[in-house]
DNA sequence: GCTCATCGATTACACATGTAAACATGATGT
DNA sequence: ACATCATGTTTACATGTGTAATCGATGAGC
């Protein structure tokens, strides 16, 4: 799968596409300390594995993304729901609610949300 | 960090400890497909790594857990949430909703969980 | 005491990853 | 047309990981 610095390129791109390489290191060169050849691997990588595209554009190229984020994120969270909350959602929150990192605003979201689920299945 | 592979072998520890390499083995062996050398290999680098300790016993060693499962799974959930949920759980549910990735048994703990917390803080 | 079976420790090796330098190539200014 | 600059491509290299074979020590049986 896409790894941890790829991803990093990934979510650039998932905010807005598509972009030259000069413009993802700029976004993404503060944050991280990366140089130029540094991304240029990653988004290579990232062809390779057909995660993003790229199209000419005069001398360079534009990259857009071919992965949706949507589907990265389910992979990743359901990969880590299986491995220790065995697959179950009520656990992970029971988790994060024991060490007291849920915010008052997410748990009126979550309360917003069970109230939502409640008016779909009647 | 403490890798997937070396995660299985944790599993095992944290669900009883102390073990032998060889009931590591014999736990892990049928459902990865893994070799006696695998299994030293990955209890070595768990303890160059602090996660378990060994003592003797007899000829052999007893391994347990160092790293306490309720850490692992806490430093786990807490990177993939701030990667990709910006830190916060209740956007992390509204995913798996979404996805339909909600089981009724998810919802009616949560549900009892949200009541337990309305209790706890007047 | 010598030999063999058992363990753990060391070493191996291919592939992934993070990070980047070196190289190639085509566009550009002069 | 030529040198230079900007971009992408190739190569590099250390470290981590998955998976294991081999080496070495140590206790057990003869």
């Amino acid at each position: 799968m896409i790894s941890e610095a790829e991803a990093v390129v990934m979510e650039v791109l998932w905010r807005s596409a598509p972009r030259s390489a000069e413009e993802i290191l700029a976004e993404v060169g503060r944050a991280q300390q990366w140089q130029e050849g540094t991304v240029k691997s990653l988004l290579n990588r990232l062809l390779k594995k057909k995660a993003v595209k790229a199209e000419r554009d005069g001398r360079r190229y534009l990259y857009s993304p071919l992965l949706p984020r949507e589907k990265y994120v389910h992979q990743s969270s359901k990969s880590l729901l299986d491995r220790l909350f065995g697959g179950r959602v009520a656990p992970l929150v029971a988790h994060f609610s024991e060490q007291r990192k849920l915010t008052k605003k997410d748990i009126a979201e979550l309360r917003q949300l069970l109230e939502e689920l409640d008016d779909e299945q009647p």
